[in-house]
Formats: C-alpha cells, sequence, structure tokens
DNA sequence: GCGGTTTCGCTACGATTGGTATCGATACCG
DNA sequence: CGGTATCGATACCAATCGTAGCGAAACCGC
C-alpha cells in the first residue's frame, strides 16, 4: 500500500537481524566489554562504520538489539494473576536469552554518565512495557515501576550472580509474591 | 597485642580508605567507565602503579571498595520481621550511597567474561551476606539467595533506570512483600 | 645516625578499543 | 544505462587498561 515510497539509490542492506543476533552471540561468548564492534561487524560480515552509520554508539546498538529481542508483552487485561505470571515468565525466557542479560548490564553500565544513551534506553527499553502495563493491568505509574524493578532486577542480578536462569521454583516463588502484591 | 610483627621496610602507606573514598566519588561522577584508573589515583594524590600494586584489577579495585562501602548487617536474629525491615533499609541506604550503584553495575559487566573477577565478587562480596542471613533468619540457601536478588536487585535497578534511591513508600511496600513471603 | 629492606612515584610503553574521515565500489530504481 | 545513496576498506585519533624499569623515600633494628 504505502510501501511503494521507496527513495531512490542503493538500499540498506536488510541485514539488521543479523546484526541483532551476532551483537547478542558475541556478547554471550566473550562478555560486554570484550564484544567490540569489530568482533560483532565481522561475525556479521559487514563493515564497522556501516554499524556506526545506522546507530550512534554501541550501547545504542546493544539496546537496539534488546528491544529487538524482548519484543511485545502477551498480556491480554482479563485476569490480572493470569497476566501477572505471563509477563514474569515472558521476562524470565528474555532474560535467560543467551547475551540478554550480559548486554542489559553493559547498556545499564554504559548509560550512567552518557545522557543520551540513558535517553534511548529509557524511552526504546522501558516506557513501552511502562504504558502497556499500566493499560492492560490498570495500576498506576509507580505501582508498575515498582513491579518492573522487581521483576527485571531480581532476574537480572541472578542472571548476573550465577550465570544460570532462575529456576523454576523461584520463579514460581516470584510469580506468587508478585500477585499478592498487587492483589 | 599480635600487631608487633611488622615486616621491615617501607610500609604501605595506608591510604586504603582514601582510595575507596577517591574510588566511590569518581566514580559517581563520571560513571564507572570514565572513571579511569588514572582519574582515581590523580584524586587520591597517589600513583596509578600503586594502585595495580595493591590491586589486581580495577574491578578488583571497585569490589573491594564495595565490600568495605557495605559492611555488616545489622539484624539481631530475634524479631524476623524486624530484621527483614533492618536489612532491607540498610541495603537502600547502601545502595543510595554516591556512586554505589554505578560501581556496582559496572563490577557486575566486567566479572562477566573474567571468572576471576566472578570469583572475587562472589567470594568477597555476596558470601558474607548469605552466611549471616541463613543463620540470622534461619532459612534454606535457596530462600537466601532469593531474597538477596529481589532486595538488591530491586534497588540496582531502580538506581539504574531512574538515578535516584528508591522512595519511602516503594521502599516499605518492598519490605512488607518480603515479611510476607518469608512467613 | 646508618645500612637493609620494602614500598612508592614517575615516566614510558604496548595492546585494545570506541569512534571518525575518506574514497572508491556497489546495488538498486526508473 | 545513468543517477543516487549506501556499503566496504583502510587509515587514523584519542582513551584507557595494565606493565616494566628505575631511582627515591620511608621505616626498622642496630
Amino acid at each position: 500500500m504505502a510501501s511503494s515510497t521507496r527513495p531512490p539509490g542503493r538500499p540498506r542492506s536488510s541485514v539488521d537481524a543479523e546484526v541483532f543476533a551476532a551483537t547478542l552471540r558475541t556478547i554471550h561468548e566473550l562478555g560486554y566489554t570484550r564484544a567490540t564492534v569489530d568482533r560483532i561487524a565481522a561475525a556479521t560480515g559487514i563493515a564497522k562504520t556501516t554499524i556506526y552509520r545506522r546507530w550512534p554508539s554501541k550501547g545504542a546498538l546493544v539496546t537496539a538489539t534488546l528491544v529487538d529481542s524482548f519484543g511485545p508483552l502477551p498480556v491480554r487485561g482479563e485476569d490480572r494473576d493470569a497476566d501477572v505470571a505471563a509477563a514474569i515468565w515472558y521476562g524470565v525466557r528474555a532474560v535467560a536469552e543467551p547475551g540478554v542479560a550480559a548486554a542489559f548490564a553493559g547498556v545499564f553500565t554504559d548509560a550512567i554518565g552518557d545522557s543520551a544513551l540513558r535517553e534511548i534506553l529509557a524511552t526504546q527499553l522501558q516506557d513501552p512495557y511502562r504504558k502497556v502495563l499500566m493499560e492492560t493491568l490498570g495500576l498506576s505509574e509507580q505501582r508498575v515501576l515498582f513491579v518492573i524493578d522487581v521483576v527485571i532486577g531480581t532476574l537480572l542480578h541472578r542472571m548476573g550472580m550465577t550465570g544460570e536462569p532462575m529456576v523454576e521454583a523461584d520463579v514460581e516463588d516470584l510469580i506468587r509474591m508478585l500477585q499478592r502484591e498487587l492483589r
């Protein structure tokens, strides 16, 4: 329909998905610090300069990778307990994806003292989930931000300390705890 | 008493406390990444080489700074609800200390892919609290690790996202939530 | 005081890395 | 086939972590 307005010239080779995958894979294998842009570019088969043409910094690239990796929340707004459980399980799987926790921690670290990156992080990663949760769960902003802190913070801390995703029994405790909290 | 066995030679100038303070201050002002060892050394008035003589890496220095900054937990083992509240408030104040959250996130990031640093982090920072909490609260290891994940993870996520400590109302919610969880 | 011992400060250096500049090659559209 | 915008490659700069080497300083026992 409106997809006919394509600008002239050589198109941006559509390898974004490949770059995201290579970013996660490289971070998973080497950690955030040693996952250099050079290596990510080489793993994708494109030039480093191409990456910097599309994303303004390494942090922005990793943030975009996280946004792409997380995707939309599977909440329906009918049964709050069910939505809480579904959202937490979704978060567990997303954070357990190889490289995601390390990427999160790394971009988190870079964001402190880099206000531009911090803006990207808050706008592109947190705001969508805040809005969706406020609407479908009918909670205040303060309440939603509290829940996001608890869920994502807990999962990241576990992944960071142990390197392993949270086991099912602990996830179920986390779900029950938050269902009680939001009742 | 046994402090008489001092080795000969020039003593290690006892500026550890100053180095720790300068580390936190520099990280607070510039963030973990831009808080270079050069700057920390300059802020203390000592040479960079001296820092590397005492700590094997920047991550180890920051971890030691965090251990020094946190200190022992004020739990008494008589009233569990009171201990939970006291421990959480203690964590809130420790994480709110300027530079602590940024230092934590940074050393967390470096620890992934640096097993030596990871060992230091787990042994020197987490283990003491795990043991104290298991003994005084009479909880299983799994339960204690879960609580540590929730408390520290939540506080760090809040500090990382907003740059501000958690407000009192949210802290009280966190305390009530965990008191119910541990009942 | 004085020698012995250990740490300290300083300068210089190597290796990596984030990020930029430049220019020719390339792929697409009409 | 020509116009246009992106891509790839190379070279480059500024920071930064971490190390080497050496002379100076500070402390102890005598």
